[in-house]
DNA sequence: TTATTTAGTTATCAAATGATAAGTAATGGA
DNA sequence: TCCATTACTTATCATTTGATAACTAAATAA
């Protein structure tokens, strides 16, 4: 019926999470690492371990790049690689000691300001958005194929 | 309570979002535009007409770069840029008819990806999603300040 | 009127990113 | 064993992007 409504809240809507979550993650360790960079590691850290290849399906980008990119990051102690044993092609990719803690301390800052962001937030508006995020991920954002 | 774990969802969702929108965006009409570019017509088509000073803030872009790009499209003849009567220091940006155009191609195209997405989707289902946007969009990605 | 502020431009530079070609090494199938 | 494929690396290049300094012109305040 009214899917076209639709695709303009959609619209709206995806713009606003853009806006929110640049607000929520800018200047945040910025120094030492770039937007690139960064977004490697936070895959890293909520997939780890991964394979360069992964890295380079998952953030689109080129294996040579990606290789590159990951040189640097372990030039900083920011990652290990480990060459699979069964598969010595294959490399397996972790946070370092550094490299957790850095993103632990990124996560914590973004979660402060989310904190902030949902302090004066209800107990039943708690459950209402808690609900609606599922509703969303599952029957519209769900990232199949 | 589970704020925390909320966040967690958070975190998960606007991921899910990103991957969701960048597969949609992607290879939309880049072969005139970069990136960057696209991203200040998708401004201000939604948002025209604007003045620089207001895509600098909103794409958060310093202004001399934003001047380059917007001379860079206008030489593309995608948009028109006019001074305003009232203060001519100010300038009033709108998509020219190329700009809009082109624009319209690309977001319907998209939208064509979006309905795709939503082939499946029932009515009852179409209406709990309308719900869950208009709840996040309000409680959650309410950008004021 | 003069000084200050605002809005935008131009120019320049370094760094980040993307694309591509050519290579190595390991695996697996013929 | 030989060949093709896979996983990744290295090198190179063009383009994009970000940052900064110095500028013009208009508006506004002193």
């Amino acid at each position: 019926m009214d899917k076209s409504a639709l695709f303009n809240q959609f619209v709206t809507f995806t713009t606003a999470v853009h806006e929110v979550t640049h607000d929520l993650t800018q200047n945040v360790n910025i120094d030492t690492v770039t937007p690139v960079q960064y977004k490697i590691l936070e895959y890293i850290k909520v997939s780890q371990p991964v394979t360069p290849t992964e890295i380079s399906d998952c953030q689109h980008m080129s294996l040579p790049n990606t290789s590159r990119e990951l040189k640097k990051l372990q030039e900083k102690n920011l990652i290990e690689k480990i060459t699979d044993t069964e598969d010595r092609r294959k490399q397996s990719i972790c946070l370092s000691k550094d490299g957790e803690h850095m993103m632990n301390e990124a996560f914590a800052c973004v979660e402060v300001r989310f904190q902030q962001l949902m302090q004066n937030v209800t107990e039943e508006d708690l459950a209402e958005i808690q609900h609606a995020l599922n509703v969303l991920q599952s029957k519209l954002f769900n990232r199949q194929k």
